[in-house]
DNA sequence: GCTCCCGCCTGCCGTTACGGGAGGGTCAAG
DNA sequence: CTTGACCCTCCCGTAACGGCAGGCGGGAGC
C-alpha cells in the first residue's frame, strides 16, 4: 500500500509539516514520489515512522533517532524491545513523581515545610528512589489518598481555617495532658489519640486503626513529622505515637 | 533561607542558564538581589520552581505555566492536585504505549503486518483504548511476555530462520492433514496442535494448555491472525482452533 | 592585604523541531 | 472545465534554552 503525506500525517498523529521536516533532514524520506512530485509512503516507511514516534515520545533528538534507526546492528524487533524497556523506565519515573506529589500534599496538610532536596528529589541527580521507596511504604496505596484528595478538593478557604483551628485546639489539649503528667497510655491521652483519628477521618480520609498506628510510627520515624509535633511540645511525637498505639489496642 | 542561582540550579536539576531564562521572561524572578546584583531565591521561589518543573515535565509551555501559576483562583494545593491528575493520565497513556509495543512484538512473531491504524493507535486521535483494552485481555499479563522477550533477545538471525522453517513445515503438514479430510478432533490434527504448543514453548514462552486455548480463541476472533492462517489454507484458523481445544481436553 | 579561583553577572549568537504562511501546481468530482 | 481539497517548494518565525565572551565579586589561604 502507498499513502500520501496527508494520510500518513493523519494516521500517525503528526502534521504534514513534520513529515516535510523529516524528509528534509533525511530522517524519513518517502520511498517514492508520484509523477507530479507527490511523496508516496509505503508500509516500511510507516514502520520507520512508528519507531520515530516512539523514540520521540521518549525524548530522543531527531538526529539520534536517525542514528539508531540506521544502525545496521539493530533490527525492528530490537527497537521494540528497547522502546519497551525505556517506556517501562519512564513509567517508573512518573510513578515516583506521583508519590513525590502525594508526599508534598501530605506535608502541606501538616504545614511542614519541604526541604529543597525533597522538592526536587525526582528531578535532581542525587541517589534515586532511596527515599521514594520509603515514602511509598509510608503512605502506601493510593486508596486513602484518592479519597483525601477528593474531599480536600472541595474545601473552601473557610474549611481550611476551621480545620487548622481544630487541629491547633487539639494540639493545645494534648500538650496540656502531657503537662499534667498523665502517661501516654492514660485515658486522657488515648482519648485525644482517638480524637486525632476522627479528625483525620472527618477531614481527609477514613482513618482505620491500622492506618492510624501506621501514621504513629511515621511520626517518630520521620524527622520532619517529628519536628512538627516537637514544635508544639517537646516529646510530643513519641507521646502521641504511644497513645495512638494504646488506643488502637484498647479499641480492638 | 536564601539560595544562589547555582544552589537552586543544582537542587532543582536545571542549569543556571535556565534560571536566567525564567528570570528574563518573568516566569520565576528571584525575590531579591544581593548588593552585588546576585540573584537570591527564597523558599517561596523554590516552591514556584517546583511547580514549574512538574508542569514542564507534563509538557506545558512556559507561557502557559506562568499564566496558571499567576492565576489567583488556584493555590499551591490546587496545583498539586492538578499535577497528580495529569501525571496519572500520562502514566495510563504510557502504559497503553507499552501494550501497543507488546502487540507489535506479537504480530512480528507471526509475520502479521500491522495496519497503519494499529501502528499509531496510541498517538492518533481516534477513539482510545477500545482496542487497547481488548488487546490487553488477549495477551494479558506480561508473565509470558517477559519470558518471551528475554528469549527472543538472544536469537541470532540463524535462529530466526530455523524458527521460520519449523513454523512453515508445521503449517504445511497441518494443511496436508486438512486436505486428507481428517476432522479437527482426529489424532492427526490434535497431534499437530500439540506440536504447535511445543513449538511456542520451545521458541517463545512456556505455553500451558490454558494459554494455548486462549491463543486458539484469538486466532478465530482476531481477523489479523485469522488472515495469517487462512493464507496457508482456507479454513485453517477454525480448524486449528478446534484441534487445539480438543487436544487440551484430551491431555487434561 | 593580596592573590586566586570559583561563582555570578549581562549580553549575544546558535540550535532544535517544528509552525505557519505565500505562491503555485494537481487531481478527482460534478 | 471549474472548483475545492490536497500537494509542492521556499522562507521566515518561535520556544526554550545552550554556550561562550568579557567582566565583576568574594572568601579562603598565604
Amino acid at each position: 500500500m502507498a499513502y500520501t503525506v496527508g494520510q500518513v500525517a493523519k494516521a500517525a498523529g503528526v502534521t504534514v509539516r513534520t513529515l516535510h521536516h523529516y524528509d528534509e533532514i533525511a530522517l524519513l524520506s518517502p520511498s517514492g514520489r508520484s509523477s507530479a512530485g507527490y511523496r508516496r509512503y509505503d508500509d516500511d516507511d510507516l514502520e520507520r515512522l512508528q519507531h520515530i514516534r516512539y523514540y520521540r515520545e521518549l525524548g530522543f533528538p531527531l538526529e539520534e533517532i536517525a542514528a539508531i534507526l540506521d544502525d545496521p546492528a539493530s533490527d525492528p524487533a530490537a527497537h521494540l524491545r528497547r522502546q519497551h524497556e525505556l517506556l517501562s523506565g519512564r513509567i517508573t519515573k512518573l510513578q515516583e513523581m506521583v508519590t513525590a506529589i502525594e508526599f508534598a500534599m501530605e506535608a502541606r496538610k501538616l504545614n511542614i515545610p519541604l526541604t529543597p532536596r525533597e522538592r526536587f528529589e525526582v528531578f535532581g541527580d542525587f541517589d534515586p528512589d532511596a527515599h521514594a521507596e520509603e515514602a511509598e511504604q509510608r503512605w502506601g496505596g493510593s486508596a486513602a489518598y484518592e479519597e483525601s484528595n477528593r474531599r480536600v478538593a472541595r474545601y473552601s478557604k473557610d474549611d481550611w481555617l476551621r480545620n487548622k483551628a481544630e487541629n491547633e485546639d487539639w494540639g493545645r489539649r494534648l500538650a496540656e495532658v502531657m503537662a499534667s503528667g498523665a502517661p501516654a497510655g492514660s485515658p486522657a491521652a488515648t482519648e485525644l489519640a482517638e480524637e486525632h483519628r476522627q479528625l483525620i477521618s472527618r477531614w481527609f480520609y477514613e482513618c482505620s486503626y491500622e492506618i492510624h498506628t501506621g501514621l504513629a510510627d511515621m511520626y517518630v520515624a520521620d524527622e520532619r513529622f517529628t519536628a512538627y509535633f516537637e514544635r508544639i511540645r517537646p516529646g510530643m511525637a513519641a507521646y502521641l505515637s504511644e497513645a495512638i498505639h494504646v488506643n488502637a489496642i484498647n479499641r480492638a
